[in-house]
DNA sequence: CTGTTTTATTCTTATATCACGATATAGTGA
DNA sequence: TCACTATATCGTGATATAAGAATAAAACAG
C-alpha cells in the first residue's frame, strides 16, 4: 500500500513522464509520436512507458507493430486512482504542457504510417 | 508550475518522508520524537525534514533549542495543497504508517525533556 | 564567558535514476 | 523464408539521492 504510493509518487516525479501523463488525457498515443512531442529518443519514451505502467498510471494495447498507449479507462478498477485525478487537476495552465498540447495538435493531424518513418529513401530503394 | 509539481512529487516519493507526513497529522513533532519513532539518525531525519520543507509541505517554528514542525496550517494559503489533500486521504490503513502512530502514542506521552536526552550521565555510562 | 543541547549542514560512500546507443523482440508483408 | 518496422530491453556514463559520521550553528543555563 505505502509501497504503491511510493511507486506513483516515483512516477510522477520526472518531468517527462508528467508531459506524458497529460497528453494523454482524452487520447491514445503511440511510442513515435511521444517521441516527435517530447524531442526524445525511442528507448527514452519506452522507458518511461514501462514505469508508468509498472506503476498503474497506464494502459497499453498492441495494435500491428505499434503500441498505443493511453490512461487507464475507468479510474473505478485502477487500485490507486489517486495520482490520476490529482494529475487531472493540475497543470492544465502549465507552459510547457501547453506547449506540448499544441505540438500534439499538429500531430495527430498527420498520418501517423508517415509520422513513424521518419528517413525516407523513396526513389533509391536499394535492396 | 510543472516545476513545483515535481519538487512535490519527489518529497513525497520517499518513504520516509511519507511517514513523517502521516505523523504530523493532527499535530507538531519536534526532530528527536521523529528520530525516536522512525529510528534513524538526527542528520538524516532533518535532512528530510529540510526537503519537506523546500517543498511546502511543512512548516516549522523554533522553541528555545527545539524545532518543531508541523502540517501547514490552512492548506487555502499554501501554493499547491494538492499533495497534502492527497496525502490526507491516503495510507490511513497501511501496516507500517499503524504502527508508526502507536509508536507516536506512546512517545507524545514521555516528558519532552526526557525522550530527547537518550544519554544520562549521572550514574555510570556504558554505551 | 564555558559548557550543554537541539538542530542544521557538510562530507563520504553506496545506491538509484536518467538519457542515449546498441541490440533484441515482435509484428507485417512479400 | 527474408526484409522492414515499431517497440522493448540491455549496457554505460553522468548525475541525483540516501544514510550516517563529523562538524557547525543557535539557544539556553550557569
Amino acid at each position: 500500500m505505502l509501497r504503491d504510493f511510493i511507486l506513483q509518487a516515483k512516477a510522477v516525479s520526472d518531468e517527462t513522464r508528467v508531459r506524458i501523463l497529460k497528453l494523454l488525457e482524452g487520447r491514445e498515443l503511440c511510442v513515435c509520436q511521444l517521441m516527435d512531442i517530447l524531442g526524445m529518443g525511442q528507448s527514452t519514451v519506452s522507458k518511461h512507458l514501462g514505469i508508468l505502467k509498472t506503476a498503474g498510471l497506464v494502459e497499453c494495447k498492441r495494435d500491428g507493430t505499434w503500441t498505443f498507449y493511453r490512461l487507464p479507462d475507468n479510474l473505478i478498477n485502477t487500485y490507486n486512482p489517486d495520482f490520476l485525478k490529482l494529475l487531472s487537476s493540475c497543470l492544465a495552465g502549465d507552459t510547457l504542457i501547453l506547449e506540448d498540447k499544441k505540438r500534439l495538435k499538429e500531430v495527430v493531424k498527420q498520418d501517423i504510417k508517415v509520422l513513424c518513418r521518419p528517413v525516407k529513401r523513396g526513389s533509391n530503394s536499394k535492396k
